[in-house]
DNA sequence: GGTCCGGTTTGATCTGGGTCAAGGCTCAGG
DNA sequence: CCTGAGCCTTGACCCAGATCAAACCGGACC
């Protein structure tokens, strides 16, 4: 949000303009990450890594949405992140990847082998300094979303990540955020369902019940208008409305 | 538990000797930590931080048991983390603080004032490292939380919290993780209803459930005897024991 | 000793959301 | 056009855990 942002010159056909790790970077830094850097894509549905595999790079999410998720042995899954466009993975330092992650939607990764880059970083402050803000974030997001896996109820989950979405969306959109809101659910109910710690009938029904009161309009099953972010944010029980509108 | 573990001269008369910052530092370093370093005790019950309160100072725990709290308008509470000595709080490059922290038991916290800190972890790379690697482990932790908060049963979700307090605990005792483990709680039970986002009943039910059923002995109502950690692991639900026997 | 008080246990009852089951929509492929 | 596969919705029923209420326990203080 407040990250200076660069139409940065090397770095530059990477179309991520924000949160990117390159930001801050000159031009000799960026021909190095350039030299490292590798494009990806993944289908909808496909896997990108198994918990516990070696992760050879570390990248961002160009396009479409990938998934962080844990599962049981005896198959109960919660997902435990949404990779949205300009969201980083990996952990330098790290060996094995922590969680399975997959692509929800079709999915472009931007991907920097692992090793050169961990090097450039060692030598580039600025960039471990980048990182650490975005771990940083990432824990605030996995806080918040303990409280409302922990204390909510499913109706205010259900308000709550329409808004989170809702916020991600106006945040990549040119014209921001307004008091109504038109979006696309990335997610199945399924998916929905996981990252909300309920099962699907829950969550269509509690869709259902959003749509009746008004709080939502629907066309289609994903197509999602919010007349007023102000209801659906007092839905979600959010005490402060997370710097949505001015 | 990997980081290099030094004896060192001038933070020296800090008691932590796991995850400190200044691990790595170098004499001169040393010295200069030393220098915006003071030391701060909380009773029981105190709050340390309201979120949103401009914070001042960086720090670790180094006595004691502190909470890191989020609470909603109508006062239901959800405990985000759990700050065990050697833990690190604060957040650098950060105005105020997100959450609520509260001493849940005596505190000692050595602090350091936060922007001579910020400084200094400007010129030091290792620091940042550092933090960068603590901030990484703290998500780990939310993350696996948010599978216990969203799909484990009451009675899993306890035998969670008490492996690991037993691990934690493990790890700062010399004798290390045995299968037979005895140790204190160091929370109410409406502390670890809070941590597990059940009502405070529920814990009571089932801890008394573990107990008739021989997985932990009680003595009073804090003291707890593990006499079997694998059995204790698998009422937890986990896969794998955590690392927590070799 | 008694009494107060915070923390805890236990019981009785209620209910939100899980589970099981039956259709419904929509789009791709034949 | 029909058919099948995914995804989604809706209904009926059930149960784990919440809620409400009462009592218990152990230590501090008089």
């Amino acid at each position: 949000m407040n990250a200076p942002v660069l139409s940065h010159s090397r770095c530059g056909d990477c179309p991520i303009r924000h949160r990117a790790v390159c930001a801050r970077c000159n031009a000799d830094e960026l021909e190095e990450l350039d030299a490292i850097k590798y494009y990806r894509t993944y289908e909808a549905g496909q896997p990108i890594i198994w918990s516990g595999d070696v992760m050879n790079f570390v990248g961002s999410v160009v396009s479409g949405i990938a998934s962080l998720t844990q599962t049981m042995e005896d198959g109960r899954t919660q997902m435990v992140g949404l990779l949205l466009p300009s969201d980083f993975v990996g952990r330098p330092g790290r060996e094995g990847a922590a969680y399975d992650v997959a692509a929800t939607t079709d999915v472009v990764m931007c991907c920097f082998r692992k090793k050169p880059f961990e090097e450039l970083m060692e030598r580039t402050p600025h960039i471990a300094h980048r990182l650490l803000e975005m771990t940083l974030d990432e824990l605030d997001a996995a806080r918040e979303w303990m409280l409302v896996l922990g204390r909510k109820t499913a109706r205010e989950k259900i308000a709550s990540l329409l808004s989170i979405i809702a916020r991600r969306d106006a945040s990549l959109t040119p014209g921001g955020a307004t008091n109504r809101m038109v979006f696309d659910l990335p997610l199945t109910r399924e998916a929905m369902a996981d990252y909300l710690g309920l099962t699907l009938e829950t969550v269509s029904r509690q869709i259902s019940a959003l749509k009746r009161d008004g709080i939502i309009e629907l066309e289609g099953k994903r197509h999602v208008t919010v007349p007023d972010m102000r209801r659906l944010m007092e839905e979600a029980g959010d005490d402060s409305d997370g710097g949505f509108l001015g």
